[in-house]
DNA sequence: CTGTTAGCGCCTTCAA
DNA sequence: TTGAAGGCGCTAACAG
């Protein structure tokens, strides 16, 4: 920047004006800089910028697993809203292992983000408390449990309560159901929905039907198989994510079998598989979007004016695709 | 930091000891600062680290879109890498806009990475040269052109020669060829592999048959669509990525059809689409890998002792999935 | 409209 | 083994 004033015969302070848009700048002087900044292909240091300012512009981005379509959605999400809001993002990805999600935050912290967006791999979150003390929070796609944030979640309950009462509404009464972890907020409230389906018609899901705690698409395949194989197969499948749902899939096909599924988040090639599937769909970069609006919003307002804990519900849609 | 000193009745240079693990001080003082960090809950500011060591511990990652699996995986593979070197990846999606790939690049040196890997958008990089000259930067799945640098790419030539020669040993003769924009280095190569498949046979391709410039998988599905319902309608058609794959299978079962289908880059429940179909599959995530030990390696030789420009290459494996 | 001074939080260098 | 001085590059606040 020095090297710039110099050249261009001023201060190094006229240099920041210009480069700050500061109105308090002449024309000529304005342009005698920009000449000099084009000569030497100066570019301001953002890091000494951040320093002085006290803020680095920049907010922390946690997923568990950024191979998973629905987080890198998010992940675009957040990218828009912030990139608005001209504000980068500081993408980290944990790998389901709370014990790195703790050290990525506090990493994240360290180089003084403004705000962190937590998709949170266990089911409590008490190790973020500290990191909360010293800047806005948000989760997204799991509620706050044993701290207090915004989040952003879909309609978990809702979404499985419909798929299932679709399923149901088709005639089938011998339903398996086929679940991610329990201990998860998601688990417990899909698993809920399919269950409050069932209770609608004063009907009670066979819990020889039902497999949780599944984690990937390999578990979910053998838990699929395990179950259509078993003594009383169920004509259809509620899977609790995309994974199980894919693994559900697979595990059909290998059989031969024909049976309905129904599943949480759509993909790609769902309409074309030729099986008939009921898919709840939701708008994954929506979530990403509403998770950044509520932490710039918080940003934005710093310490004071601490408004109370906001949760906001993404909906969801039923999707049908019927066997070819 | 002044805070944690006055604490621990030393002085801020102390602390910076400790925290760096700076093998300069007694073990008493070591504990006292050490209670001071914790009980203030102190984290040590690094942005300001950054300024005064003159390096950000960060590398720059530019892709075009993030929501293709492809890239997704690719960012994993700069995460692994990265992270074992203590470095951090700052990501940036480009939508796919050389303007918003030069901004975006420009914004990261501004953030003083360290070095960066860009996936580009368009065909040349005259736009990168002026960032190149003050850090290392690695090209990903497209050669430089118009520029010097490293790069990493996936045997994109020999991919396509041997699926194309392995529907052709099938006894397929009237191949249709569905490509991305002849000017990308990964269309004009992929069609390069077709093409030679054919002549190692003595066969010349039908340029009728041939659909090129798709960009995403409607005008892929369009394109199969127009291909397959045309005159001399192909037997089996060659897909030069992903996308334009799964554009055509929409195509084939919307038609009804089971035409057999060649394409790049491997895609989840291929396997049970019951489509006959031949995949060049390569790991995503090791050019990522491979393109940040490249990158890495740059940065830590600094200027001086400049090695030549190195290509990597990635291999492709075929991988073929039957009808069901 | 432009320049000077001072300091953001840290660490290198030198001195004790 | 510890501390003091000084500066990384920038800009707010105050002068002129």
């Amino acid at each position: 920047m020095r090297d710039v004033a110099q050249l261009a015969r001023v201060s190094a302070m006229t240099v920041s004006r210009v480069l700050k848009d500061d109105p308090g700048v002449s024309g000529a002087t304005r342009k005698r800089v920009l000449t000099a900044v084009k000569e030497l292909g100066y570019r301001r240091n953002e890091t000494a910028r951040s320093l002085r300012l006290g803020g680095s512009g920049m907010i922390g981005l946690v997923v568990t697993n950024l191979a998973n379509p629905f987080y890198s959605r998010l992940a675009l999400g957040v990218q828009e809203v912030a990139a608005e809001q001209g504000m980068r993002v500081l993408l980290s990805n944990t790998a389901e292992q709370t014990d790195r999600e703790r050290d990525l935050v506090e990493d994240l912290a360290s180089h003084r983000v403004e705000g962190m967006i937590v998709v949170p791999a266990g089911s409590r979150q008490e190790h973020l408390a500290q990191t909360m003390t010293s800047m806005p929070m948000v989760l997204a796609a799991r509620p706050p449990a044993g701290i207090d944030t915004d989040c952003v979640l879909v309609d978990d309950f809702d979404g499985a309560r419909e798929a299932t009462a679709q399923l149901l509404a088709d005639g089938h009464r011998d339903l398996g159901f086929l679940g991610n972890p329990p201990a998860l907020y998601t688990g417990a409230e899909r698993f809920r929905g399919f269950w409050a389906a069932h209770e609608e018609l004063g009907l009670e899901p066979d819990e020889h039907r039902v497999r949780r705690g599944l984690v990937d698409i390999a578990t979910a395949e053998a838990a699929a198989k395990d179950v259509l194989g078993g003594p009383s197969a169920p004509t259809a499948l509620f899977c609790t994510n995309n994974r199980i749902t894919q693994g559900a899939v697979r595990a059909v096909r290998r059989l031969g079998l024909q049976t309905a599924l129904a599943g949480f988040d759509n993909f790609e090639l769902a309409d074309v598989l030729g099986l008939p599937l009921t898919i709840v769909s939701y708008d994954a970069d929506e979530i990403g979007r509403q998770a950044t609006r509520l932490l710039i919003d918080r940003i934005k307002n710093g310490t004071e004016n601490q408004q109370p804990t906001r949760r906001v519900v993404v909906p969801t849609t039923v999707i049908r695709y019927g066997a070819l």
